[in-house]
DNA sequence: AATGATAATGGAAATCGTTTCCATTAACAC
DNA sequence: GTGTTAATGGAAACGATTTCCATTATCATT
């Protein structure tokens, strides 16, 4: 743990957005103006790789990354995504059933296709509140 | 509708894999050398606007683009994607009951957050058959 | 046929998030 | 304090996708 992958993982687990590599070099710089760009992204990647931070796409061309669901104090939960504005909203609405049957389907699946199943993504795609065109 | 819209749509209706840009381009250019890459990117985005063609990123950095399930003859079905070797199965065990939960979950969140959901995306992430490391 | 307006085209260049390269520096065991 | 190794950051490379723009096809109107 050097200082530089600290300060990282100190700036995921602050906020509770959604930050790009670049949202946390942004965070970063000011404060430690030596570490580059380069070191964000190879940490974020072990960070990844040893499970305490999880890679999103949102489909807007640049990954993010938020805290892993054990330490973000939300829990397991999944994503809106708005097709206007970009925004994303956490959502945990029903997630107890949907992760029985996610529970569920993963084991069929593991059977069936002889799978290991380590991961899933539920996104719900649409527009928000402000960027829902008016009905016609 | 012209030749070369009508060539890349006829390539995802005829392959029954995701297809990326460039292995569309691949497949047109020896009949069609005429139609550039340029053009491929600009039908697809149509073909996918229209609701013709759906795009998918399965995390590899290209989209994959795969005939809309309409008229797909598979009907809806979601994905296990392996981090092995990137290999995608389609399945469709589950779907009604997913589906169900879907819709359920949709119709919640629609008026829980004000947002009009019109698409959403499942995928499992795991290691397939031929991927999987040995127990240990 | 000739005209003119509009839509579609493809190749080159630009874009931009992410990776790779590589020479430098930090850490640390001996 | 010397040697070995891991970590670093800046520049350059990378690669999928977009943008630009000059050319070409389309087609309704004379």
């Amino acid at each position: 743990m050097t200082v530089g992958r600290e300060a990282v993982l100190d700036v995921i687990a602050q906020s509770d957005e959604h930050l790009s590599a670049e949202d946390i070099y942004m965070k970063i710089h000011p404060f430690y103006p030596a570490v580059g760009l380069t070191s964000i992204y190879r940490t974020l990647d072990i960070l990844v790789s040893i499970g305490l931070v999880r890679k999103l796409d949102f489909g807007h061309g640049r990954a993010k990354y938020e805290l892993a669901e054990d330490s973000n104090g939300k829990g397991h939960h999944h994503h809106l995504v708005c097709r206007g504005c970009g925004r994303i909203i956490d959502y945990n609405d029903f997630i107890d059933e949907e992760l029985a049957l996610l529970k569920k389907t993963e084991e069929s699946l593991s059977r069936k296709y002889n799978f290991r199943i380590d991961n899933h993504l539920i996104q719900f795609y649409g527009f928000c509140d402000t960027c829902k065109k008016p009905e016609r």
